[in-house]
DNA sequence: CAAGAAAGTTGATATAGTCAACCAATGAAT
DNA sequence: ATTCATTGGTTGACTATATCAACTTTCTTG
C-alpha cells in the first residue's frame, strides 16, 4: 500500500462491499427492485426534501441523463412524484411520495446496519476520523 | 451527516470521482479501451505477478463470471497471457505481457495524478490516516 | 427580439453486475 | 481405485450503470 493508486483499490473494494451487503437484504425490504443507485437517490431525495434533477446530478456525480431515466423509473414506481418549478418551468422538484418515505426507512436500516458491520474493525476514533475525512473530500 | 447511511454517499461519490478523473484523461493511454475496471484488474495482476482468477475475482469482490469475461477481453487485446498451473490443472495463472506492463505504468501514473488532484484538501496526517482506515477494512 | 445558456429528454452504445447451469480437475473416503 | 462432493473456470441470459451526442423547452441577457 506505498503506492497512492492502491487507495482506488481500497475505496473501490470498500463500495463493493457496501452494494454487495445491502443488495444480499433487498429482497427483505425491496420489493419495488429500485437498485443501489435508486436507493441511493430515494435517500438523497429524502435528505433533500425537495430537489431538482440538475441538483441530484451533481450531488451524486452522475450523467444526467441517466438520472432522467432513473427518476422515470422511480416515478412509474409511484416513490417518488415531480413538480414543476413555479419560479422556472425548466426545472423539475422531486420529492417522496409515502410509499417512497416508508422505503426509505428500511433503506437507511439496511444501509446502516451493513456499515455497521463493515466499520467494526475501526475504533471509534478512527471512525470519526473516516466520517471527517470524507466529508472534505 | 449525522447517520451512518450518508457514509454510503461519500464512498460512492469519491469512487465516481476516481473514474470519471480516470475515464477523462483515458484517451491519453488507453487504446485498447479496457475500461476502469479492467484497468485495476490490470493494477491487481501487476501486483500479484502471478495470480489466478478466483483470486482475483475473491480480492477485488466481483462475481467469477464477470472476471472470465473480463480476462478473455484482456488477453485477446494481449495485455495478459495464461498459463495452467502444473500444481493443478483447474487453475489458470494470469500474468501482464509487456504491452500490459506498459500500460500499468500509464494507468498507475494516470490514477496517482487524479487521487492527487481529489485528495488535495486533506491534510498529510489526515492522508495517513485515510489509508490506515482503508487497509484495516 | 435575437442569441446563448440551462434543465430535461431521448437514442445509441458500452461497461458492469447477478444468477444459474454447466464442465473438468481435484481430493477424500470409504 | 471408484464414487462423490468440491473447486476453478466458462457460458447464457438478463438487469443495471455509464457515456456521449442531438434535441426541445424555458430562461437570461444584451
Amino acid at each position: 500500500m506505498s503506492d497512492s493508486y492502491e487507495l482506488a483499490y481500497q475505496v473501490d473494494r470498500l463500495m463493493r462491499r457496501i452494494a454487495a451487503g445491502t443488495h444480499a437484504k433487498a429482497p427483505d425490504f425491496d420489493p419495488e427492485r429500485v437498485g443501489p443507485l435508486g436507493g441511493m437517490v430515494l435517500l438523497a431525495i429524502a435528505d433533500a426534501k425537495q430537489i431538482s434533477i440538475q441538483a441530484l446530478t451533481q450531488q451524486m456525480s452522475r450523467d444526467k441523463a441517466q438520472m432522467t431515466r432513473l427518476i422515470q423509473s422511480l416515478e412509474q414506481k409511484a416513490l417518488i412524484y415531480r413538480e414543476v418549478s413555479c419560479a422556472d418551468a425548466r426545472i423539475n422538484l422531486l420529492a417522496l411520495t409515502p410509499k417512497g418515505e416508508a422505503l426509505v426507512v428500511a433503506i437507511k436500516r439496511a444501509v446502516s446496519e451493513v456499515l455497521e458491520t463493515i466499520l467494526k474493525p475501526l475504533t471509534g476514533a478512527q471512525k470519526t476520523q473516516f466520517v471527517e475525512i470524507l466529508q472534505r473530500l
